[in-house]
DNA sequence: CGACAGCTTGAGTCATTTCAATCGTTGTGG
DNA sequence: CCACAACGATTGAAATGACTCAAGCTGTCG
């Protein structure tokens, strides 16, 4: 059981003179690059954002309302359980997980946040949030003010779709992971995910370097760490791919599509459609 | 490969009784109680339903935006994978289950949806069901038309809030069950969880008649059918509650609860919050 | 270089599954 | 009304996928 989490220390590298808004006791250690506001309009990752669709006023104004544009590095929290929810999180670079630990010490990973994503819309309802979100490497956040945006969604309809949209699309990408498959199958799973992501943000979808750890990969898949050793291994063994560390590159996409496969909802019907949810996506 | 897994036959307990009224393939088949128009003024349901905190004329609207108020005999579908999605539903009286076959023919269960629940969501994004709708005992829902009811939120805020909160819970309560637990805390959980929604629905916490099948708890809680019979007679044994069937009876609703403790978001952190989410409410 | 953290590999164990048989209910037809 | 079929639930025994424990390996960093 691991109960060894990576309790890095925040606090070690943290700039504290680093616009400090927060004087709260929990206070989220924000490393901001201050002065630097994000220009939406500019953003590649607009179509993949909150933002996309907005007329170009629209987008000015929606502009205007993202505060902040936070640097994060690796081991250091975004939020922590029970800060109070005040704001949701697009990732612009790097990558995130949420993760929670329970009563009985297991960490549990909820999610890996991947350039694109928004953080934080599990925390809407209880206006709290219930996992910590961690940088697992140097990363880029924008800081969406949900008040405002929840605000100016009642003007701008398009906001509001794609405000909904976005949760449900999370919705529909929990029911794979959280389905009863083997290990195998949701490891290959996971790797076609993460190539597929990796594309999305400008990458390769067969040669990636991992943002997480075997420990962070296992806690998402419900994995010991040696599992997901072994199973790389063995993948590696049988020509699917390289794996290197966290240098991971797919040799044979399409077999370990095969063995994902049964994880994607879009085969369940007899659908041909643009795989759009990037979940699983083929090379 | 070794990873041999329960190949359910998707017929066994597809809807071998409710097979009747659906002569067609594809085609939704809702049996109307045609023109009973639900009254969501009345409703014992609306603090927990969409129309939450509406005022009383924008409620008459929503009202009429109702359409239908369908009557589903027990294995008959509300809707099935490969649907367009039109429509949201909520659950009036009984229970229904959301579930997909994977290409290997296990049957996945996503979710079980009690009385006052929303059913429907996950298919917003992909504007497609991806999961049968089944009724597990006779039910009955109400038929709110997607594009009626966003289109009504644009100019009623507080809906607009309702709809964004469902999601959000809806993701919120799906993060405990995805997590890595034991089998004992997975059922314990289970069990809670459905004396909790049984008593939000007018009925007791501790004394319930299930309305779905072991084989459907197994597939939710991605459980062997033998395992959750196991387990059950084990807590029965230790006095924690006494089974019959489909008729349950929690005896000791905080050994349970104590079980089940480590899936509770709410445990995470210091919070004594109220237990709003039902998911884990005590006794 | 040494310490350390993350990763890998092996061996034994355990929780859960699979296979198989039985039991109790419920519904059906004679 | 009873026999019988059918189905869901239970129980036992054996198999196994994944875990735990433990040791060794590899790269990194001070």
């Amino acid at each position: 059981m691991p109960w060894s989490r990576n309790i890095k220390p925040a606090g070690g590298n943290a700039d504290p003179a680093a616009a400090d808004s927060q004087p709260s006791v929990t206070a989220t250690p924000i490393r901001s690059s201050s002065s630097i506001k994000p220009r939406c309009g500019t953003c590649i990752l607009r179509p993949h954002c909150l933002p996309a669709g907005l007329a170009p006023e629209q987008l000015r104004k929606f502009e205007n309302m993202v505060q902040q544009f936070a640097t994060l590095k690796p081991g250091e929290h975004l939020f922590r359980v029970g800060d109070n929810f005040h704001s949701l999180y697009a990732v612009r670079s790097g990558c995130l997980k949420t993760c929670a630990v329970d009563p009985n010490g297991r960490e549990h990973v909820l999610n890996f946040h991947f350039v694109g994503e928004i953080i934080g819309i599990d925390a809407i309802f209880p206006e709290q949030h219930f996992a910590d979100a961690i940088a697992l490497v140097e990363s880029s956040v924008c800081h969406l003010p949900y008040r405002a945006i929840s605000q100016f969604a009642r003007e701008v309809p398009e906001l509001q779709v794609q405000l909904v949209r976005a949760l449900s699309r999370h919705v529909f990408s929990m029911t794979s992971i959280s389905g009863d498959f083997s290990a195998d199958e949701r490891l290959a799973a996971f790797l076609v995910m993460v190539g597929a992501r990796n594309r999305l943000a400008g990458g390769s979808a067969t040669e990636m370097q991992l943002a997480m750890s075997r420990q962070d990969i296992a806690n998402y898949l419900r994995l010991a760490t040696e599992t997901v050793s072994r199973i790389l291994a063995r993948f590696q063994k049988s020509g699917l791919l390289r794996a290197n560390r966290r240098q991971i590159t797919l040799l044979n996409p399409d077999g370990l599509y095969a063995i994902a496969e049964c994880m994607n909802p879009y085969s369940r019907c007899g659908i041909n459609r643009r795989r759009a949810d990037g979940g699983t996506t083929r090379n």
